[in-house]
DNA sequence: CAGTGGTCTAGACCACGAC
DNA sequence: TCGTGGTCTAGACCACTGA
């Protein structure tokens, strides 16, 4: 059945009112509501082609072009003679600050056990309202993490997000995956891009005595803050790694 | 004129033979070497879709589809109702290190002058001839630039390319654009993308003099490559910047 | 107004993957 | 062999831009 839009009055083109979307969007925006609900899990198989022809009642090279937006945004994959299938999370070039450090170890083959150090509720500072876009004061949830490297504590990252997301990721399994990737793998919540904020600092004292550091030594501290696809916050965190066991890498396009 | 391809029986479909690439890559390479040889410059118009259909012969769905494509790698960008643009570099998210810094400081109305250090044929060294892609020990240009922001010097960069892009940039005027984007805009070598790692270390007693910096104090470190449409190396250059002054920013998508 | 890109259709042949 | 996506065509109406 044809979605919001009158069909042709002769053989040709659709009527086009001012109004509605384009339908390629309204399809587009159809699977994309699928993905992100979770309908649809990272590694399914979309409907084929010719099955959203007929559910939305529209031509192919339509629904091609939904698709291939998908494709750009980075939710789905395609495979010739296979289908297209929604990605899985965390294998792009680099999301959150830990998933480029964690990963790269582990296929390296070296291990980055992780330890939950506090979880708990708080009122939103300025920056971090700021950063999750809420006005201070906010109850907002806050979870510190360490992470070691062959029993060296290397990370320290504190993560702020709204309560239900923390408590959520408090429970799930931070020991093997980064946050950045828990909350997208375990809590579902697809994150359409990350700004993020490399800087440098001299570790002082209380840094230097959870990282097993020298107090005066180089620390790189990276900023992060996830944004969803309708352009939301998800979750803010500062991450402190001993610049002696870490870089953090990225390759850029255009 | 069609290219190198044979034309429909009758109507319709074309015979696709195992050997030539698709048609819309044909004329996707075609317009992609005209802007990178310089024969369109950035802000240039791109022949009309209806030029290009009558040029290679082929239906606009497939002059579209290559554009589409030069769209997505960032070469072009396209205006309703009048036309597609050469897209002029330097406008991305980020680029090089100090793009986004010293564009970011433009923008706050900052000014960052840049001085000429140095400027020299050495043989390549290890790690540098392996971030170029060449032998070790093959002659390469260098140039070392230190930057100011209100008289304050707060960046310090080497830049190791060949030889040629090297005397070339030496000529070009470095005070008001940093290095990566004058080997854009002024030696038109545009990247497709660029690796990126950034670290952290303390100023040792040489690094602190230039930066009129205290020793000891937190430096961030940023060393770049940037890659052409070729996937060949255009340069590579490692900035020290002073903590206190700036940070690096990056937006991630995906 | 003419020229540009934006959206859309029906229909075709092809290459690839799984059975 | 069949279903999947990949490529391609001709032709249509629309919205936007600028003269």
């Amino acid at each position: 059945m044809p979605i919001s839009q009158a069909k042709p009055k002769s053989a040709g083109a659709p009527i086009r009112l001012a109004g509605p979307a384009p339908l390629f969007a309204q399809v587009r925006d159809a699977v994309r509501t699928d993905i992100l609900s979770g309908a649809l899990r990272p590694g399914d198989r979309l409907p084929s082609e010719s099955a959203l022809i007929e559910r939305f009642g529209v031509s192919r090279i339509t629904v091609r072009q939904a698709i291939s937006e998908l494709q750009t945004s980075g939710l789905v994959q395609t495979v010739n003679g296979k289908g297209s299938f929604v990605t899985r999370p965390g294998r792009g070039e680099a999301h959150g600050p830990l998933v480029g450090v964690l990963e790269a170890m582990r296929r390296r083959g070296i291990t980055a056990r992780g330890k939950l150090l506090s979880h708990r509720h708080i009122k939103a500072t300025e920056a971090v309202a700021r950063e999750l876009d809420l006005a201070a004061g906010t109850l907002v949830g806050t979870i510190a993490v360490l992470r070691y490297r062959d029993e060296v504590p290397f990370v320290v990252g504190t993560t702020w997000c709204p309560v239900d997301t923390a408590d959520r990721l408090a429970k799930a399994d931070l020991t093997e995956r980064d946050v950045a990737t828990t909350i997208e793998v375990e809590l579902g919540l697809r994150h359409a891009r990350t700004r993020v904020s490399v800087s440098a600092v001299v570790a002082d004292a209380k840094l230097a005595k959870q990282l097993a550091y020298e107090e005066g030594a180089a620390i790189l501290r990276i900023s992060t803050t996830s944004i969803d696809y309708d352009g939301r916050p998800i979750a803010h965190s500062i991450t402190d790694c001993r610049a002696d066991m870490m870089d953090y890498r990225v390759t850029l396009r255009g």
